[in-house]
DNA sequence: CTAGCCTTGAGG
DNA sequence: CCTCAAGGCTAG
């Protein structure tokens, strides 16, 4: 464990760094609305996940493949090294344990319900069978995939349950050289999102929230919008949350770094494993790598800060011990920037005692596949959803919003959110007859929500999906949804469709890319334009339209979208059977006809991306009738536009509906990007208020934000940030996107990195004490209770930061300043059980679709934990966080109706947050008992000094 | 595993 | 009785 010290220092603090979603931009929680309940793919980056490439190791094993939290692995990574993690952790996998079975030449694994591992088939050169590596139990097997993918490359594919299938790749005859080529990434898929059909309730009108009815909702590609999807949306947010989560799988590292050769998952890796082996010998535990040493850049900070935050930190940190002004661990870093090459620990060392077996694997879910449970049926109980599978994790969302009502119209969610008045226009028309209107804003179906609803230019990397290639496909698009173009009733040449989409098929592969950044734009304006498009288009001429996912023919309106017969066939046998692909080409495989049959995993990310809702599979499977599913989602808060985003605003504009324009207020709440600046303010005239203590802590927020000028001082050292990262995927926004391949890459190529890292790390913590000290609760606390609060909770505090802000990366911590961790990184840096147990609390995050007021609440919550030690005036911190609970419970039960459990899981999350805190410390031998915390004087020349 | 075709069955 | 979306079946 010491040895991880300094990387799970820096890993740590990095990961407290970088400043809330919001400031970046980033989506702001995902939550409020709705956001589907699987995330579909990661967003993640190609290049930036990073491969686990402890698979080869067995020690890494631990954790197995996915990232860990798999959807159903609550707290506890895995393996749980740290003493909470038993509990918790087994509570959440339960029963994942994932079997591997091998069949033959490898690779593919199958099973999805029982968690059992196939290896199917080896695919690229089988050579490597997998078997030679004995499976003893589940990490093995896991380990083997890893293996398998680095040998072999395989497309992987998780199955719900959790499992890494190796897909075989068709490519047989097609040249590997795609895949070969490519990273190997891993999309995760959950299926969480999963709904179980009820119909009784629609016939019940159950939906409640229907109580008015709804105009009928225009018809898209995703077919009628939803709720969400009319509520504006705003273009991008941030891809954060685009990426939503996967719930289900995860495989985190699976990056192939090696295939690529490239510098950038390299760097970051190992320059963090090289700090560390460095660092091991001398200091193991504390480095303060976490903490930044004012030695190194200090950019933002004044003299004065400059001064005391080392020693702060240090303490902190419970590096009390270390001299202030020389850290010690600046100097490792240092030199161990240098000397590079950081040598893999050894597994074991790299895992802490924490195996875990599920972690890997296990994400998916729990439960037996759907089919072998009959049970449910699709009358009657659907609800109940045995949690595990999709449900599981995300249960009260996915089935209680159910109502049929948003196929037909039916007002979908409205109860809930606020977005009813964003919604349709009164020209909609019914989804199935009814011309097109446009849509709202949402993006399509955004990777990581299950409802169309997402931005697009939110989805990071729409690009990277396949979409459809052809040109014409953006016509369609464009003339079709996005009304934009054409106006409106302007019929799309079905002609011209058709050939798209027949071009489409042609030669895909050698234009592939290009198609499909074609696509990605053409669904992007589609999408956009949807919001100001009228409708106009018959259904028929939506039906004559290219597949949005693979250009064939549109069979007809299957879950939730048009789409060919091929695709329909195609989502249903994979939510059905729980599968989890795994790309390991970066997830940016092309999805046409004649390659959609190359990659699944991308394949299925473009399902969902384009709108396909998991809710319309019937878990029952009962057949016949009308579905009942809804698309429940509403936007995320976060899928507001942003204010920078023009063409959203254009749109918006265009679409003449001022509501549309009002509805983002719901946002407010959510969103994030606005960070501090007005969000509250919109939320504040909308019925469900926001308690004024909510306000108040929101307010002060944005002291833990950095503004661009803050971030390009202290990411300015490093100067390779920039450049590579953002290129590599999709354009798409900020940082966040290409947060991990830059992260790769700064630190391959800058040895600072992590300097600058903790220099960040530093900052972050100075913010915090500053936050604090402008907490409406916080305020009126004695100093020294306050000083008690901040040791007590820093680390908490620091934490939950980062993990709010990676909800929308599933599979990756966001470290800081556009940079993430994986989990297969992290472990090379011996930090693997601490991000796993983030991993998965995240994904909690995620589940819960934690909003941004949620989470400030939540934060003061564990900053005023009255049993903290010594505090003087217990009974006072106890009556504030009294306060911040009711603030919470009001604000959850005002928000979100329909999950009257979610005050109560929300605190549920704490005690987790706590562990994964210990965890981390543990981890970094550091801990924070008495005597050993941050340093009460500097804590309290912070809490008095005015900076 | 894919994908075309068939069967169901609620809703109109 | 028709529509249509969901599941099932089954060559390939």
């Amino acid at each position: 464990m010491n040895e991880a010290a300094p990387a799970a220092d820096a890993a740590l603090f990095a990961a407290a760094l970088q400043p809330p979603p919001h400031a970046q931009g980033a989506p702001a929680a995902p939550a409020c609305k709705a956001p589907p309940p699987r995330p579909p793919a990661p967003p993640v980056p190609p290049g930036a996940l990073a491969l686990d490439q402890c698979s080869s190791r067995p020690a890494c094993g631990g954790s197995g493949l996915g990232p860990g939290p798999g959807p159903g692995s609550v707290p506890g990574p895995g393996p749980g090294p740290g003493p909470g993690a038993g509990p918790a952790h087994a509570r959440s996998l339960g029963d994942l344990s994932a079997k591997v079975t091998v069949v033959e030449r490898g690779a593919t694994v199958v099973s999805a319900a029982s968690g059992a591992v196939t290896v199917i088939n080896v695919q690229h050169g089988g050579s490597k069978p997998v078997t030679d590596t004995a499976l003893a139990d589940e990490e093995s097997a896991v380990m083997q995939h890893h293996h398998l993918q680095l040998t072999n490359k395989p497309d992987l594919a998780v199955t719900a349950n959790g499992v890494v299938n190796t897909m075989p790749c068709e490519d047989d005859d097609e040249e590997d050289e795609d895949l070969s080529g490519s990273d190997g990434e891993v999309s995760k898929i959950d299926f969480t999102g999963v709904n179980l059909r009820n119909k009784k309730k629609r016939v019940v009108g159950e939906d409640s929230q229907d109580g008015f009815e709804e105009p009928e909702r225009p018809m898209s590609w995703e077919g009628e919008l939803s709720d969400a999807e009319m509520s504006i949306i705003t273009s991008n947010i941030n891809k954060d949350h685009e990426e939503t989560s996967m719930e289900g799988v995860q495989i985190c590292g699976v990056n192939s770094i090696h295939e690529h050769g490239d510098d950038k998952p390299h760097t970051f890796e190992e320059a963090a494993v090289e700090m560390r082996s460095k660092q091991l010998p001398h200091q193991p535990l504390v480095t303060n790598a976490g903490i930044p040493t004012m030695g190194t850049g200090t950019s933002g900070a004044t003299a004065s800060v400059a001064s005391e935050l080392p020693l702060l930190v240090d303490k902190l940190l419970g590096y009390g011990n270390t001299t202030p002004s020389h850290s010690p661990v600046l100097q490792q870093r240092h030199s161990h920037a240098l000397n590079t090459k950081a040598q893999p620990l050894p597994p074991s060392q790299a895992v802490p005692p924490t195996p875990s077996p599920d972690s890997a694997i296990h994400s998916a879910y729990s439960y037996s596949s759907p089919a072998q449970s009959p049970v449910i049926s699709r009358h009657g109980s659907s609800h109940g959803l045995p949690s595990s599978g999709f449900s599981s994790p995300y249960t009260p969302s996915l089935s209680r919003n159910n109502s049929d009502a948003s196929q037909y119209g039916g007002s979908q969610h409205s109860s809930c959110y606020s977005y009813s008045s964003v919604s349709v226009s009164p020209t909609q028309f019914s989804p199935t007859h009814s011309p097109i209107q446009s849509r709202h804003i949402h993006g399509g179906p955004p990777a990581g929500f299950p409802s169309p609803v997402m931005p697009r230019g939110a989805a990071p990397d729409f690009a990277s999906s396949g979409s459809v290639s052809s040109p014409l496909h953006m016509m369609a698009g464009g003339v079709l949804y996005g009304g934009v173009a054409l106006p409106r009733g302007t019929v799309v040449p079905v002609d011209e469709q058709d050939g798209s989409s027949t071009d489409a098929n042609d030669d895909r592969d050698s234009n592939s890319i290009l198609d499909d950044k074609m696509s990605s734009l053409a669904a992007d304006l589609v999408q956009h334009s949807n919001l100001a498009a009228p409708p106009g288009i018959s259904r028929q001429q939506l039906i004559n339209s290219p597949c949005p996912i693979c250009g064939d023919k549109i069979s007809g309106f299957h879950y939730g979208i048009f789409s060919c017969e091929s695709c329909k066939g195609f989502f249903k046998r994979t939510v059905q059977n729980r599968k989890n692909y795994v790309c390991l080409r970066g997830s940016s495989c092309p999805v046409t006809i004649a390659t959609r049959k190359k990659c699944p995993a991308c394949r299925f990310e473009k399902c969902l991306k384009m709108g396909m809702k998991l809710e319309a599979i019937r878990e029952d499977r009962t057949r016949g009738g009308r579905s009942t599913y809804q698309c429940s989602y509403t936007l995320p808060a976060s899928l507001v536009a942003p204010a920078g985003d023009v063409s959203n605003h254009k749109l918006l504009a265009s679409s003449g509906d001022p509501q549309v324009k009002l509805e983002a207020p719901d946002v407010g709440a959510v969103a994030g990007s606005s960070a501090a600046s007005g969000i509250a303010s919109n939320s504040r005239h909308s019925d469900k208020a926001i308690p004024q203590l909510l306000q108040d802590i929101m307010d002060v927020e944005h002291l833990w934000y950095y503004n661009d000028q803050e971030i390009q001082k202290l990411a300015g050292h490093n100067g390779n940030n920039s450049s590579s990262s953002s290129s590599s995927s999709s354009s798409s926004s900020s940082s966040s996107s290409s947060s991990s391949t830059s992260t790769s890459s700064s630190a391959n190529n800058n040895p600072d990195f992590i300097s600058n890292l903790c220099n960040i790390a530093d900052h972050r913590l100075y913010r915090l004490v500053k936050w604090c000290k402008s907490l409406p609760l916080f305020k009126n606390i004695s100093i020294d209770d306050q000083i008690s609060l901040l040791i007590n909770a820093w680390c908490e505090l620091l934490l939950f930061s980062c993990c709010f802000r990676s909800m929308s990366s599933p599979g990756e911590i966001r470290v800081s300043l556009g940079k993430s961790i994986s989990l297969s990184q992290a472990r090379e840096m011996g930090l693997g059980a601490c991000i796993e147990r983030m991993l998965n609390f995240t994904e909690h995050l995620r589940r819960l679709r934690v909003d941004k007021y949620e989470y400030v609440a939540m934060k003061v919550i564990v900053l005023l934990t009255s049993d903290a030690n010594d505090l003087k005036e217990s009974e006072k911190v106890r009556a504030s966080q009294e306060k911040a609970l009711q603030a919470l419970q009001h604000y959850t039960l005002s928000h979100y109706p329909d999950i009257p459990s979610k005050f109560g899981e929300l605190l549920l999350r704490i005690p987790e947050l706590q562990r994964t805190c210990q965890v981390g410390k543990e981890m970094l031998s550091v801990k924070n008992k008495e005597g050993e915390g941050p340093s009460f004087n500097l804590l309290m020349e912070l809490l008095r000094g005015d900076h």
